[in-house]
DNA sequence: GACGCAACAGAAAGATTTTCCTGCTTTTCA
DNA sequence: TGAAAAGCAGGAAAATCTTTCTGTTGCGTC
């Protein structure tokens, strides 16, 4: 059976404003689309337990935190069994300096966004990976030298 | 001169549980870094008016409002001249569907993360972005198979 | 001893969350 | 087919909790 929508309009207008702010006021969301703020807030309450709404964070600027490279890390490896897989994940996930980590489909089985401080920084990084890391084939990083767009809000 | 640090460590503690949760009360954050809520509201007035904190959003699962599909885009240009460069950066930040954008160094000039629902709607977004996009000498579409760690919170 | 900074206590303003109610739509049953 | 009943979404108002602002104190420095 193909599942009724689970958002309609007024709920895709309100995570559209929540996406950009969090921090808005129900009053404030209210007004937008054309609500009173307990609807509102009922609204995001069930699209929270849903799961849908995941987190509110805090976003900062990596350079005024001492963290302005970013390096993407794309990783072939040798061995392909659900055990290595699981434990890489593991171990990643452990990495704070590790923001993201993607397992792809073609020529690159892994790829990874990291945030150091500097290439020095960056050096420890790549050696504590390819140490702890057993059976790696290929390790290529690449360099950002601007980020010209970072945006978390999905086109909804 | 080198400038003093702008952050002590109470600061980076209330910005470590910011980044994990922006709807932290400032009592919660004020009893965990051991001060009272005034001087946390405090610091963290400054931080956000000194450009340290850059927002705080909201997250949805991408697979829940409909966007399971993450594809990196890595893509070689023939012009890089300045002109070309603004009018690319205006022209991507424009594209709902490209989450991030960086500009690379190495043999990949830009690389590109695109959310979108399935494949024909990121044909369709293939399509768009080689013809609005002129001069492009390569495109490169990696598509990803799982999010191992999606994070927003800087090591810091 | 005076100054400046950071924290604190308490109060006012504002936001969130709950409770209860109304009207609409859908369902069910005679 | 019609009508009562149930369920659903929104709204008003009150209670609770948070944020934000005021003045004040304590500590370290000069």
């Amino acid at each position: 059976m193909p599942s009724p929508p689970e958002l309609d309009s007024t709920d895709r207008a309100i995570l559209r404003l929540l996406q950009k702010d969090a921090a808005l006021s129900l009053a404030a969301i209210a007004a937008e689309v054309g609500l009173t703020p307990t609807p509102c807030w009922k609204r995001i309450r069930r699209m929270e337990t849903a799961g849908i709404i995941t987190g509110r964070v805090t976003l900062l600027d990596p350079a005024k935190v001492g963290l302005p490279l970013s390096v993407f890390v794309a990783l072939e490896i040798g061995d392909h069994s659900a055990g290595w897989i699981e434990a890489f994940a593991k171990t990643v996930s452990e990495m704070p300096e590790v923001l993201e980590c993607w397992r792809m489909g073609g020529d690159v089985d892994y790829l990874l966004r990291v945030a150091v401080e500097d290439m020095p920084a960056y050096d420890a990084f790549y050696r504590r990976l390819t140490a702890t890391v057993p059976g790696l084939r290929n390790v290529t990083s690449r360099f950002a030298m601007e980020r010209v767009k970072a945006s978390t809000a999905l086109p909804i």
